[in-house]
RNA sequence: CGGGGCGUGGCUCAGCCUGGUAGAGCGCCUGGUUCGGGACCAGGAGGCCGGAGGUUCGAAUCCUCUCGCCCCGACCA
């Protein structure tokens, strides 16, 4: 048997998850663009499934996509103070244009509430305007020192949505429904649990008056913030003057929310459900979900299982793998490193006793049955390997979810952790939302991931690192 | 930007110390035999050794400069 050109997780989880997504055909590093990739047709077409599903939850809930310019004036990112603080470092900027040093240069979109908050400020005269409610598929540039494949790369494709809003109440309500639907859709879409919460103020968007996230465990038990939405109170309001009259006939600056998620869930989405074979996808999202592998000695067993493959795939929606010049078993091989849920098997004794062989990539059973039985079947094990990658997901996350009472309990727990090594683990223990609680667990390289919106634990107690009280627990991981 | 490493066929690398006609494995092409978990045989294509300068009769190899990439640290969806 060949050596697998994939690390296993235990020698070097980091190294593992390189190989799983370039053996997946999902994406390469771009090499002449530092700190880019390529995104790939197999990669690609996971996002455009996980597109589809947020997309369709968005426009349920009223909003409309639009699409706002790349190039933003430089004087916009510095209207709001801690906003301009934030991405200062990271903004790649455009100076020279059509051959001229131009007079004030563009920074490449970070991310777009300042240019929205320009035209907001255009469209918005009274209460009966609002809400706004828009979104755009776009690609953002944040020059990121340390990058990773889907996880952190300078240029990135997201979804950015803005919204403006009479009152805080309304606005706030939209932040929480938009977090629903990003748990919605990492739960049920992508079977990837994730935690709900607010992060510290610390952690939160620069420019935010609080944001909130949706934290998900990775197999080293590293933490991934896998989708944020913000609450910009009437921050960018202000800055951008973006006022209307209300009801009363008074002028008021409006409530404005914005909220993401990029190609980073693919990275999660990987490192949630793959292992040392390869890419595994769960069903909703493989852009194939069964591959039929035609087997065939003679001449004259091939066209008939060749008729009978491309019948059984029409069928039951399957792709059939006619490569000339390759082994079954590579065959195999290839598919099962693409993550493609099922790869069903049919050769001459198949097509003598009318059965087929379907094999399940997450659990690696195999079993045979009737051709005649497949389509049912084949559903029923989708759906099947869809749910069970969701229980063991959650199971992994309470696993290695435990508690802490002191400080050095958790920093005895999260020492070690490395995204190489893995072992992570999500620690809840109580903080007090303070910048310098937050600087004393970066002592050893943990962050509060959020601040779960449902105590699950035991409530309130005093603060690990200042003694004061607090209302609960709060996540504590290494993160991505 | 600090510390470490590396640039040689498409990929992974050997060769460099001790200068003398550019190599291996994988992949690719052709033909044949194979095919129920990574097939085999035969033939073949493919490289100004990252770039510039220098030393030398002669440089992938020695010297100087330069460019780029990767890893570790400080920033982050």
């Amino acid at each position: 048997m060949a050596e697998s050109p994939i690390t296993p997780r235990g020698k070097d989880f980091a190294a593992w998850y390189q190989d799983v997504v370039l053996q997946g055909d999902m994406a390469e590093p771009a090499e002449i663009v530092k700190g880019c990739m390529v995104i790939k047709a197999n990669g690609y077409a996971v996002w455009e499934l996980l597109q589809k599903e947020l997309d369709t939850r968005f426009k349920e809930l009223g909003h409309s996509n639009v699409y706002f310019p790349l190039l933003i004036p430089q004087s916009f990112l510095k209207k709001e103070a801690e906003h301009v603080e934030g991405f200062a470092p990271e903004l790649a900027v455009v100076t020279i244009a059509g051959g001229k040093e131009l007079e004030e240069p563009y920074v490449i979109r970070p991310t777009s509430e300042t240019i929205i908050g320009h035209f907001f400020s255009k469209w918005i005269q009274s209460w009966r305007d609002l809400p706004i409610l828009v979104n755009q598929w776009a690609n953002v540039v944040r020059w990121e020192l340390r990058t990773r494949m889907f996880l952190r790369t300078t240029e990135f494709l997201w979804q950015e949505g803005h919204t403006a809003h009479s009152n805080h109440d309304e606005a706030l309500e939209e932040v929480l429904r938009i977090l629903d639907v990003y748990a919605d859709v990492a739960e049920n879409v992508m079977a990837m649990p994730v935690i709900k919460g607010v992060k510290s103020r610390a952690e939160k968007f620069a420019g935010a008056l609080r944001s909130y996230s949706i934290e998900s465990m990775m197999q080293n038990g590293l933490a991934l913030q896998a989708g944020t939405s913000h609450d910009l109170g009437q921050n960018f309001g202000r800055a951008f003057d973006v006022k209307f009259q209300n009801k009363e006939g008074q002028l008021d600056y409006v409530w404005q929310t914005s909220w993401g998620v990029s190609t980073r869930l693919i990275g999660g989405l990987i490192m949630s459900h793959s292992d040392d074979k390869g890419l595994v996808l769960p069903p909703r999202l493989a852009p194939v979900k069964a591959v039929i592998v035609p087997i065939y000695r003679k001449d004259e067993e091939k066209g008939p299982v060749l008729e009978a493959a491309h019948r059984i795939a029409k069928e039951v929606g399957a792709k059939v793998d006619l490569r000339e010049g390759h082994s079954p078993g590579a065959k195999f091989f290839h598919w099962e490193r693409r993550g493609v849920p099922v790869v069903l098997e049919l050769g001459p004794r198949d097509i003598a006793s009318g059965n087929i062989v379907l094999k399940r990539r997450d659990t690696g059973t195999k079993e045979v049955l009737a051709q005649t039985d497949l389509s049912a079947r084949l559903a029923a094990v989708l759906d099947a390997m869809q749910g069970d990658l969701l229980a063991s997901a959650k199971q992994r996350l309470k696993d290695n979810t435990v508690t802490a009472e002191s400080i050095g309990e958790v920093e005895e727990i999260l020492k070690n952790v490395t995204a190489e090594k893995g072992g992570g683990k999500f620690v809840m223990a109580r903080v007090k939302d303070d910048p310098a609680c937050d600087a004393r667990l970066k002592e050893f390289k943990a962050t509060v991931r959020n601040i779960p919106l449902v105590d699950e634990y035991d409530g309130g107690g005093k603060c690990i690192v200042t003694g004061e009280e607090v209302d609960r627990r709060v996540v504590i991981a290494k993160s991505y």
